[in-house]
DNA sequence: ACATCATATTCCGATATAGGCATGTGTCAA
DNA sequence: TTGACACATGCCTATATCGGAATATGATGT
């Protein structure tokens, strides 16, 4: 048996660094398959085999607009991802404070 | 080029499920090899391995103990996945509600 | 020194990847 | 219909995986 394919889950697509670059790029809305390409840098071959995927695991919805593609991000398939990650949550934290408590330290580390 | 190392980040070596049913696990506290090998029932060399894809991206530490080696978690190393995945949250809730409300919901459907 | 227990490493085979490049499919406009 | 544009797919190579089996390393007790 080799390395679990990248749609057989989340975890797994979400394991590439263009994919996740990708669905960061979609953060922002709808975009096209050309925007992609011209905004990351990517070629274009190489971007439809990753939206491929990412369709795949319901990470992203497309809807056509004449001979354009409409890709959009579908947050919702990243549950399993946040699910999993925060059981871990009150580990690093030894008091146990709140989630989003942790993630308002985080915001703030940023504005800096 | 192939697919990236599995030992390329905390993604990559999270994208195993039975690295992160061992991650799971080692939750409940310190454990020995032999114990992950019976409780998660993998074949020995196959869980020293994933070990140690775990212990080169930081997931996990180890000490040793006489003739065992006792694993321990290290859940600082999934910050950033937890980081990257949070970053979408407000997408999935239209009403933008906290995160611990959300863990909070997650709680109540495991109850039933 | 030796046998034993606990863990790590190596070799193997099967599989699947990501990127590059060429080509196919589909849509629009003249 | 033809050409141009947007996107998808196929083929290829190099690489890295996972599991299984065998073996190596390391510590313990006698």
């Amino acid at each position: 048996m080799a390395r679990a394919a990248t749609t057989a889950d989340v975890f797994n697509a979400v394991a590439e660094r263009r994919r996740r670059e990708i669905l960061e790029y979609l953060d922002s809305g709808e975009a096209t398959v050309g925007d992609i390409v011209d905004r990351l840098d990517i070629a274009q071959p190489q971007v439809s085999k990753h939206l491929r995927v990412l369709r795949e695991v319901e990470l992203v919805r497309s809807r056509s607009a004449g001979r354009h593609k409409l890709y959009r991000l579908n947050p919702e398939a990243l549950r399993p991802v946040l699910e999993w990650t925060a059981r871990f949550e009150q580990l690093w934290n030894e008091r146990y404070d709140r989630l989003d408590a942790y993630l308002d330290d985080l915001q703030e580390e940023e504005r800096e």
